[in-house]
Order: structure tokens, then C-alpha cells, then sequence
DNA sequence: CTGTGCGGGTTATAGTATTACATAACGCCT
DNA sequence: AGGCGTTATGTAATACTATAACCCGCACAG
């Protein structure tokens, strides 16, 4: 069960991907886990964390910091450097290139010797369909 | 005890920014809470988020989410925006100008209709001091 | 004075993540 | 097929981070 790039796609690592892409949005470690737990996968925080971990890695899931929580990549399989913009009412998470502001960000930490290896870029705001609903 | 932009700058933040500004780069809240209750004040948590809330909301410190940790501001009573450099071998935390980053990310985001209130740009890799010392 | 608001103290609890260890499954080589 | 080293999964226990809820006292306005 070893695929093209050597990845191991095992039960839990795929069944967490699918709960992942069920929601639109992101979910916490342990709402993940509570799902695993009740397909029949283990029942403590690792289980999880180390299925996550694993999508993280393998650039499958992001980990938005910002919400403590993960959201399955818009566009996997791509080599891609990723913004999230977090809908502050209703906690939906896009994802947008970042590959541009990245490249600008790498730009300013060298000028000051700083050997810039992973970005993490977050947005918090309103996303449009709250924009709509939530009026002046 | 209120400057002139109406903060109560009373002795738990005050103390707390000193902390911060004695440290070259992130605390963690509670190491901020052991050092403050050492020097006679609370020794809950609260008092430690508190203190750090206050000094986020007004600009003197930022909060970086990749460490769970907060840092004084190196640009404070200016009005701007920071990415942060973070060194993943000792934790210096280097503070630079986002405000071009920023605007690209406005406009950005922008196109998909959202509205960008915050942005909290974080990037992981060696400090010029850790690459010197940590070579091949 | 005296009511009101804010800051700061407390207890308790919620939420997030990791360490450490044991077992099972797999990939690979003979 | 059999054996072996590696990787993955499961568990218990614990560490770490953050918030809720409540009370009191002081500063200040009226
Ligand atoms: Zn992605
Ligand atoms: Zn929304
Ligand atoms: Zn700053
Ligand atoms: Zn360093």
C-alpha cells in the first residue's frame, strides 16, 4: 500500500483525509478523533495527531494555527505554498496561493540572514456569505 | 496612571512588558505567570493572560501562534503590521515590516470577496546566529 | 459619600498536544 | 515461506495552553 511517491495511505491516515474533506472548513484534533473512534480506529489523542501529522507532511492537510484545528488542501498533489483567510463568524477557511508572498517573505528575511525554511500565513476577516448576512 | 492614548498602564502589564523586553524573543504564558507571581502578583493564569491580552490589543506585544508564546513588540507606538522569523533551533523571534505583505494579501483576498480584518504571517527557519554555529 | 466600572485576585475547568511504551503490520531479503 | 528491521497503530498517562465564573477593592464621576 505504498504509493507512487512512497506515501503509506494506510485506513486511518485515509479515513481522517475523507473526514477532513466531508467539512468544508476545518476541524480540531479531537472532533477528528471522536469520528476515527466511532469507525472503529483508536480512541486516544495519537491516533489522531499522527494521522494529521502525516497529511500535514505529505502536503494532503494544513494545520490552520489560528483555529488550533486542520483543513484538507484545496489543491493537493500540487507543490503549492498556501494563505488561509479565516471567516471569523462561521469559521470557514479558503485557501489562496501564497507561492508570490512567500517569495516577497523569503526576500526580507535574507536580507537579514535569516534562512527562511516553512511560512505559515493566516487571515482572519469575514468571509462573503457573512458579509451578507451579518449587515451593519 | 493613564497615558495619553487612555491606557492604564498599571503594574502587572507594565511588568509583564518588561519581562517580555528582557527576553530576546517568545514567553510562554506561563513562564510569564511564574516570573510575575515571583514578584508578588497573582499566580493564576488570567493574570498572566490578561496582562498579555492588554499589551496585544494596544500594540506594545504580539502573540505568535506557531510557539504559543508572545513577544514584545520591537517597532512599538508605531502603527504596523509584523511578520515574525522564528528560529526553529532557539526560539529568537525577529520582527519585520508585513505592511507590503499586508496590502498584497488585501488585495488578494479581496478578489474572492472576503474581507481581511488581521493577517498573522509567521515563517520557521535558522536565525544567522544557529546557522553560524549549527554547519553541516 | 456613593454608585459604577475596571482591574486584578481566586478556583475550577476546558481544550490542545506530547511522551512513553507495547503490539501489530508491512517490506524486504534470503 | 521464513526471519528481520522498520514503520504504523494502539494504549495510558501526563504536560501544556487557555478560558469561564465569581468576588473584592479601588478610582473616579456625580
Ligand atoms: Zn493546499
Ligand atoms: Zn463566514
Ligand atoms: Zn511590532
Ligand atoms: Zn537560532
Amino acid at each position: 500500500m505504498i504509493d507512487a511517491r512512497g506515501l503509506r495511505m494506510t485506513p486511518v491516515r485515509r479515513r481522517t483525509l475523507e473526514i477532513l474533506l466531508e467539512r468544508h472548513g476545518a476541524l480540531g484534533a479531537y472532533e477528528i478523533l471522536e469520528r476515527l473512534s466511532a469507525d472503529g480506529f483508536g480512541h486516544q489523542p495519537p491516533v489522531a495527531y499522527r494521522a494529521l501529522d502525516f497529511l500535514v507532511e505529505n502536503g494532503l492537510a494544513h494545520r490552520i494555527r489560528r483555529l488550533n484545528a486542520f483543513a484538507a488542501c484545496q489543491h493537493p498533489g500540487q507543490e503549492h505554498h498556501a494563505a488561509f483567510l479565516i471567516c471569523r463568524l462561521c469559521n470557514a477557511v479558503a485557501e489562496i496561493a501564497a507561492d508570490k508572498l512567500r517569495a516577497t517573505l523569503i526576500a526580507s528575511s535574507a536580507a537579514t540572514g535569516f534562512d527562511l525554511e516553512r511560512t505559515s500565513i493566516e487571515a482572519l476577516g469575514l468571509c462573503p456569505a457573512c458579509i451578507e448576512s451579518a449587515p451593519a
